[in-house]
DNA sequence: CTGTTAGCGCCTTCAG
DNA sequence: CTGAAGGCGCTAACAG
């Protein structure tokens, strides 16, 4: 800016003015300045130095979980993005997807990043990203949890909505499972009964098991020995192999209370006709199913968690839920 | 960092050095330094002020097209972006999405953003945001074109491979139709005849458009008898009405080019069992309806841009697609 | 309408 | 192992 400045025989501060408040400089200094400005090939004010004298970025950071490829392989999760992104574009904010999943190195990229305000994709309790992002003292808004001090969290109440899908698909239902979301980072795979939900270590399926026990405690049914499957990733060839597991362990199964989409459509698929199955998130694949599921607008969630992060008042989603009933339970 | 280090009894220089060469501070003065950070609340070296002195930002920006909706809605695209995000996260560099679809504002915001380098996701050649991106002197490569001088283009030959399904799917039809993206920023729908490939704006567009109109012709079809539906989204209602209108037109309509699975799928629908059709991308619902599809890899091509736009060797992909022959051909 | 001064927070260089 | 000086590029505040 400087050399421009020479070049264009003004001083800095015109050069400045020309790009941040053009109406206050002279027609003919402004074009001075433009053409000195093109002939070095200088396109405009350095961000970095900008950001350092403003004292802020206009930029929104996004933690996406501990590994980007889930991230963007989860339809929900672009969804949300998608939400994040809107706000950000309405308000000229950039959003900036912080790099995850090296590990300990997360925690350096999540203090470093060039950022205003956190918007942290749901993730377990423990999740040190949490911890390092609310340290640096921007304003965090965490997505369903988990809630801590200093952070908001916005979300549906999924412990209630899980309840209410329960209710409507373990009724009647004599061998009742479920088909359950990792329940650690470590993201394993395997078949166990009664699975306690405390044990688990993301709170969205915390809540959403814990809604499934309710519902089963509310009907009598005795939850330890409901068989629980747990899949490692929210994918049709996985949930079946799952499912095929459940089937062994409990032939008699005849409602499956999962806690996605796809995985309850896998389910149906394996044992066509003779399940009871609700899903979650209402997507596409469960309209086309007449699958009975959980309704949420993820892309709203999305929106909320960004305008929170920004600062100004979001709705609350706790309620902004609904079962939708469709043929898998009737 | 002054603060902490008048608080830590040590200059700022200690601080710096606590902070990115701790082994060449001694141990004591690391404690005393992150106890006065404790204290005083100071997360480390603020980003902005740390590019600003290194010259550069670690972030690597990504354009998504006119409308951020549009990018997120498209399954394609999230797979590119994923590709684009697996490389940041390998290479320890963020990745900004800088929000466009403002119009006039979309060229200010990339040339403000803090990037040191631009992926840009296909566009129209008269995108003045290219130009701007390459004006900032940032590296910038391009999917699939506009090619410019001062950009690098990675894609695949969409004119070879259209020309080859095109070949596919016309064989022996007597009533071809095209089922299209967009030919410009409008995203008007419409149906029209033998529409001029070189009067599309979107490259990707145009050059399956020319490959689809080189395969006519070496069937000794007439291109300008060729009815053309154009869809404004990628979407299956949409793609559906365009079908019906494409079928009120022609009637006889016995074999459809589609540009995109579910524009392939949506035609299928609207005239099941008497339609020869070919799609693009080799997504999940081509492998589920047996049709026949363009296959190439968003996710790798979307690696290979970054990977370029990082100043790598990243590998050609001209010629990374294959046509997979399936029910919906024979 | 334009210029001067000062400093945002950091780190490279060079001396202790 | 630690510190002092200087400047990255920019703009707020205040003259002129």
């Amino acid at each position: 800016m400087t050399d421009v400045a020479r070049a264009a025989g003004v001083s800095p501060m015109t050069v400045s003015y020309t790009y941040n408040q053009p109406q206050r400089v002279s027609a003919e200094s402004r074009a001075k300045v433009l053409d000195a400005a093109r002939d070095l090939g200088y396109a405009g004010p350095d961000p970095s130095a900008r950001s350092l004298r403003y004292g802020a970025t206009r930029t929104l950071g996004v933690v996406l979980g501990e590994h980007l490829t889930y991230a963007f392989d989860d339809p929900q999760a672009v969804l949300f993005l998608a939400g994040v992104a809107e706000v950000c574009a309405d308000r000229g904010y950039g959003l900036l997807i912080v790099p995850t999943g090296t590990g300990e190195e997360d925690r350096d990229w999540v203090v470093a990043a060039a950022v205003d305000a956190y918007v942290v994709w749901t993730t377990t309790d423990d999740d040190p990203v949490l911890a390092a992002a609310r340290d640096t003292r921007r304003r965090v808004v965490v997505h369903s949890g988990p809630a801590r001090p200093g952070t908001t969290v916005i979300g549906i109440d999924n412990r209630a909505a899980a309840r209410a899908a329960g209710a409507e698909v373990f009724a009647g239902a004599r061998h009742p499972a479920v088909l359950s979301f990792p329940v650690d980072r470590r993201r394993e795979t395997f078949v166990r009964s009664g699975i306690d939900p405390a044990s688990v270590a993301y709170p969205v399926t915390r809540d959403r098991l814990a809604g499934y026990r309710d519902a089963a405690v509310d009907l009598g049914i005795d939850w330890s020995e409901v068989p629980i499957g747990v899949c490692r990733t929210n994918d049709d060839g996985e949930a079946r192999a799952v499912m095929r597991e459940l089937l062994d362990v409990a032939p008699g199964i005849d409602a499956v209370a999962a806690m996605g989409d796809r995985l309850a459509l896998a389910a149906l698929r394996e044992a066509p006709g003779r399940l009871r199955v609700v899903g979650w998130d209402d997507s596409e694949i469960a309209r086309d199913h007449d699958l009975t599921t959980v309704a949420q607008s993820l892309r709203e969630q999305g929106a909320a968690c960004a305008t929170a992060a920004l600062g100004d008042p979001a709705p609350d989603h706790r309620d902004s839920w609904r079962l939708v009933r469709r043929a898998s339970t009737s």
